[in-house]
DNA sequence: TATTAAATAGGAATAGTTCTTATTTAAGAT
DNA sequence: ATCTTAAATAAGAACTATTCCTATTTAATA
């Protein structure tokens, strides 16, 4: 069922299906934490012992061309991925690196209006994340 | 008078005074392009030809974790600096992967307002970067 | 089932950054 | 002005994340 799901994104984008793609497709779907390549690789491989470290770079990097998965700016210069495509920020906590996202229409409304009256000069926006920089209350983790 | 103002901003901060680190600023001050490591030793090697990758790294660490650099996200893996420390906003230029500073106290204070008033539950938040995206005009390139 | 372009495994290569250690130096004490 | 010492630096090795290369395998289609 969800296999199909996998498949069946794949063949929307023209991608021919794989087992190592159905494969990193799933983790992206089950890890929602904005993870590395490694920590792709570490659940890929529970079901998928002989896939290659590149494959996966490749994979993720056909993704993004494709759009269906996106990346995430981080601090620390390592990539990390994200399959929610819907337009969300991201919170970052400064203590543990953690990465959450966070959904907000009323503020995109806000943004997009303020962009609309106020125009950058020369500058065409096609896009605005917010990096929402703090702590998660010690209760939460 | 310059180097000066360098040695007095790096006593500010309990930091020795050496050539390297006078050196490293004054790229930071010049180069106002959100440099990476690479180009600061471009420029810092001009004057310091003896001056190591390491030093310079080193130097940037000191800087970052006194607060007087700050790290620049990037999509692309590199470690990007930027000395200056209003708060400001970035245009990601995807064409060109030119990042350009975006002062709008405006939007600050819009920012603050709404976040007053619409708290994150769990979550302190310390500051807000907005990452805008998109391109500049062909005719300013 | 055969064909073929595309995908993968495996490992080497690269780039950016950090680490290690012997040597040098800035800044305060004498 | 010189001595002392903890801190900073040079030089290059080591490490890590990522990309690249190529022979082999495979998915999709005929």
């Amino acid at each position: 069922m969800t296999k199909e799901k996998y498949g069946n994104k794949l063949k929307d984008s023209n991608l021919k299906v794989t087992p190592q793609r159905t494969a990193v497709l799933e983790a992206l779907d089950n890890l929602k934490d904005h993870p590395t390549a490694d920590k792709i690789k570490e659940y890929v491989v529970k079901n998928n012992p002989n896939i290659a470290v590149g494959t996966i770079y490749k994979t993720l990097e056909t993704f993004v061309e494709k759009g269906m998965v996106n990346r995430v700016k981080t601090e620390e210069g390592v990539m990390r991925y994200d399959a929610i495509l819907d337009r969300h920020h991201h919170l970052y906590c400064e203590e543990t690196k953690r990465i959450e996202d966070f959904f907000d229409d009323e503020l995109n409304e806000i943004l997009i209006k303020y962009f609309e009256k106020k125009k950058i000069s020369n500058f065409a926006i096609k896009d605005i994340k917010l990096q929402i920089i703090g702590t998660f209350d010690s209760k939460k983790n």
